[in-house]
DNA sequence: AATTACAAGAATACTAGTAAACTAAAGGAA
DNA sequence: TTCCTTTAGTTTACTAGTATTCTTGTAATT
C-alpha cells in the first residue's frame, strides 16, 4: 500500500481515511480487494481502532463492505453507484450555480478569477496535479459563495466512486478543456443568468462520461 | 434519556445511534447538552466505543460536535443548518420525482397508492404515528422505484435537523393536508407531467416552513 | 465416496484500560 | 488584589485484549 506522510496534527482516523481513499482511487486496493482491520493498521503503523473507524466510514457510502466475523472488502465496480453519484453531484452543483446567480459578491466572483488565472498558469506551466487540485477547489469555492459546505461534503463522500473510474479511464480529457469550463461557468454566474450556468456546469460535469464498456473489457475483475 | 428496547440483532452501534437520534429529535436530549461517551455507554447499557461510533457519526452531518479532551455537545440549532438540510431534501426530491415521471412503472404506481389509501385509513382512523411513517414510506418508495437509495441515506442523514424543530413547532400541520399533497405528487407521476411533479413535491416540502421567530422567542437557549 | 461433525484459524464487535489534553479551582507570589 | 502556577479531575483518542461468529480443512462415519 501507498503510504504517505501523517500530517502534524492529523489524527490517527483521518490519517487512515485519507490514506485508504488514496489507495482506493488510485487502485492500489483494487476492487474486490480483502482488506482486514489488522493487516491495514499494521501497515499503516496504527491500532485498529482509528482503521476501523475509517472503514465505517467508507461502508457508509458503499465504497467499502464490511462483514461481522468474515472480513471486509473494497467494493468492487457497481455502475449503477457510479451514475449515482454523478447524479448527486450534477443535481446538486446545478442548483449551487442557480444559487451563486441569485448571490454571488465581488469578492466571490474574483476569488474563482483568480483560480481561473491559476488554471492558465499551469497549463503553460504544465502541472496535471496542480489543475486537478484547482479543479477542485473551484467546486469547492462555489459551494462556499452559496454557503452550501455541509451540501458539499455530502456529495464529496460519494466521490471516491467517480474518482477511481476516471484513474481506470483509459483517454483522459485535455486539461484545457476543463478551464474552458470553468470560465463558462464564471461567465454566466457574471451575467447571473442561470440557464446558462446550469448549461455550462452541466457539460463539464459530462465531460467525465466514462466509457464502461471499454474499461469493463480493460478490467472485468474490478466490476460486479 | 429514553431508552427503548433493543432489537433482535441490532448490533450495539446501531442501538446506540437509533436511540441517540431518537433523543435528539424529542428533544431529551436538548440542543447544546453535554454529552459523554462514558454518561451515555452507562445509560444506555453500553460500552463506550458504540457510542463513540454513533457520535462520530452523528458529528459528521454537525448534529452534535465532538471536541477532542474537553467533550461533546448536541448541536445547538444553527436555522442555516436546518435551510441547508431543507435546501438538499427540495433539490433531490425534486429530481426524483422528475424521474419518477419518466421512468416508473405500473407496480410502482401501484405500491404509492396503496400507501396513500392506507393513509386515508389512518385518517378516518386517526394515528399520526402510523401517518408519520406512511408519509416517510412514501418518500423512501419514491426514492427506490428510480434506483436512488443511496441519495435517500445521505439526505436522510440531515433530517435530523429538521425534526427537531418540527418537534419544537408551535402549530402541526394538518395530516388532511399531507395526504393530498401526496396524492398531487402521484397524480403528476402517473400524467408524466415533470413540472406539475416538482411544484407538487416543492409544495409539500414547504408546508414544514417553520416559524423561526416564534420558535426561538419560546426556546431562546436551544439557538446558536 | 459422500457427508457430517468438529476443531483450528481468522475476522469483526465489543469491552476495558492507558495516554494525552483541556478545564477549573486552589494556592502562592508579586 | 491580581496574576501565575500547579494540581486534580474529566474527556476523548488510541491501544490492547476478549467474545463471538463464520470459514475451512480434516477426520470419522455411514
Amino acid at each position: 500500500m501507498h503510504i504517505t506522510e501523517r500530517f502534524a496534527k492529523e489524527t490517527a482516523r483521518d490519517f487512515a481515511l485519507r490514506t485508504l481513499k488514496h489507495n482506493i482511487i488510485i487502485l492500489e486496493l483494487a476492487p474486490g480487494s480483502l482488506v482486514s482491520e489488522n493487516e491495514l493498521a499494521s501497515e499503516m503503523g496504527l491500532s485498529r481502532t482509528p482503521v476501523r473507524e475509517a472503514l465505517i466510514e467508507l461502508s457508509r457510502a458503499q465504497i467499502v463492505e464490511v462483514y461481522p466475523q468474515k472480513g471486509s472488502v473494497v467494493s468492487k465496480i457497481d455502475y449503477h453507484m457510479v451514475e449515482e453519484a454523478r447524479f448527486i453531484r450534477v443535481v446538486l452543483e446545478k442548483a449551487i450555480v442557480e444559487l451563486a446567480c441569485e448571490c454571488a459578491l465581488e469578492d466571490d466572483l474574483s476569488l474563482l478569477e483568480k483560480n481561473i488565472k491559476l488554471q492558465e498558469f499551469y497549463i503553460q506551466n504544465p502541472s496535471p496535479d496542480k489543475l486537478l487540485e484547482l479543479d477542485n477547489e473551484f467546486h469547492l469555492d462555489l459551494f462556499k459563495m452559496v454557503h452550501k459546505i455541509q451540501t458539499y461534503y455530502l456529495m464529496d463522500s460519494m466521490m471516491v466512486h467517480f474518482d477511481r473510474v476516471r484513474s481506470m479511464s483509459l483517454h483522459t480529457i485535455k486539461d484545457i478543456k476543463i478551464v474552458e469550463d470553468h470560465k463558462a461557468v464564471l461567465e454566466a454566474i457574471k451575467n447571473k443568468n442561470k440557464d446558462q450556468a446550469k448549461q455550462a456546469i452541466t457539460k463539464h460535469l459530462s465531460r467525465y462520461i466514462i466509457d464502461k464498456d471499454e474499461i469493463q473489457k480493460e478490467y472485468p475483475d474490478y466490476f460486479k
